[in-house]
DNA sequence: TGTACATCAGTGAACGCGCGTTCACTGATGTAC
DNA sequence: TGTACATCAGTGAACGCGCGTTCACTGATGTAC
């Protein structure tokens, strides 16, 4: 065990861990303050030695979740190596991979309706993760004739919205419904056939 | 005004209305059973005289929700006229335009949680929207050559994914993100590439 | 090593609030004669 | 047309609950001498 330090020891760190599995448990609304108190062992009012309160808390866990989300992207995309495709559609397996491994953070990331621009550290940390993305859009883009070549932010955004669908609607247990199709694969053959579209693939297979 | 009845005249669709009114403005977790009776002008116990609970108000919303959703998506499709590549087109551009229309009804089918298995009437609506988003699918695949066919609800699911996700990511105004593009072009682009993919649409425009 | 003191993380009680739900009731409406 | 009655939609008060937040406090830890 790390250091447990004065008193509880790392307090803030645990009443953020506590959220994240509180979110992705209950939602970013069915969240509580006393709750994620209560699982680490702690008074509501303690919270207050470490955040401003309940949107603080979320807001931290969400900055946590981009700079993981970030991290995860740069390493996908590599600097484009191997190849611009390869390393483009790295980023599009990290970012479901990523949603499947830390659905708490990706709750409060992409659902809680948390405020980016009131907290200048969070804003950071989702502006370098959208960075990546787009840098790969760009790069793979690069290998379009110029004059057929759409914007790479736009390239970006439908990658994005694709993936963020299916998270969305078929990665998700929701009572009442069958995924039909592994979310992993929806993903591969979706941005596959998109990339052929854009001729970045051979037309046929 | 039409029939000014029994009291309240049609308490039932009120207190829908008005639930519909707060989950598009609070989200479905912030939405409260108190507060759309308030709106509709009558006590919180009232709503018990026309539904089970909280739960059951945001499945009628949902379900009123899915037959709109519904017969908005089958006069899209419209048989399959003028044209398979025409009516499924018309679906995509239908189901972005039902997300813009009726924001309140879109928040309760696929964000709330709302149980489709717990409740006959809503899993009726829900599936038949989902038939006809198939079966634009299914009439379009059939010009594409067996050997290469993908399976239609895979291809169903692939646009439902990303017209979602464009819903979700850039029809939103949040606060502290700029939507780069309109959603309409963002979803009419990205459904051209992929149907371009696909070997549906002309190699170069 | 031992003692006095300062720090400050976390406590416990309290607050005002709005929630969903229940219950016996009331009084406007519709109907039978 | 007028009267007695039945219906039942909506009321108003009450419930137990958990929420986020505040406040004066306490007592374990760290530090100075």
């Amino acid at each position: 065990m790390a250091k447990q330090g004065y008193h509880h020891g790392n307090l803030r760190q645990a009443l953020v861990d506590a959220s994240l599995r509180l979110i992705e448990e209950k939602g970013p609304q069915g969240f509580t303050l006393s709750e994620a108190a209560k699982e680490a062992g702690v008074t509501p009012a303690a919270v207050y030695r470490h955040f401003q309160g309940r949107e603080d808390l979320i807001a931290e866990a969400a900055r946590q979740g981009f700079e993981i989300f970030g991290d995860l992207m740069e390493h996908a995309y590599n600097g484009g190596k191997p190849s611009a495709l390869a390393a483009f559609e790295a980023t599009g397996r990290a970012y479901l991979s990523f949603a499947r491994k830390f659905p708490g953070h990706y709750v409060a990331m992409f659902e809680s309706g948390v405020n980016l621009a009131g907290n200048p550290d969070l804003a950071r940390a989702a502006g370098r993760a959208r960075a990546t993305q787009e840098a790969a859009a760009a790069t793979l883009s690069e290998h379009l004739p110029p004059d057929r070549r759409p914007p790479a932010a736009m390239f970006a955004a439908h990658v994005q919205a694709m993936s963020h669908g299916i998270v969305e609607l078929f990665a998700r247990a929701r009572p009442g419904t069958r995924a039909p199709f592994a979310p992993e694969d929806l993903l591969e053959t979706g941005i596959g056939i998109y990339l052929r579209g854009l001729g970045l693939l051979p037309p046929d297979r």
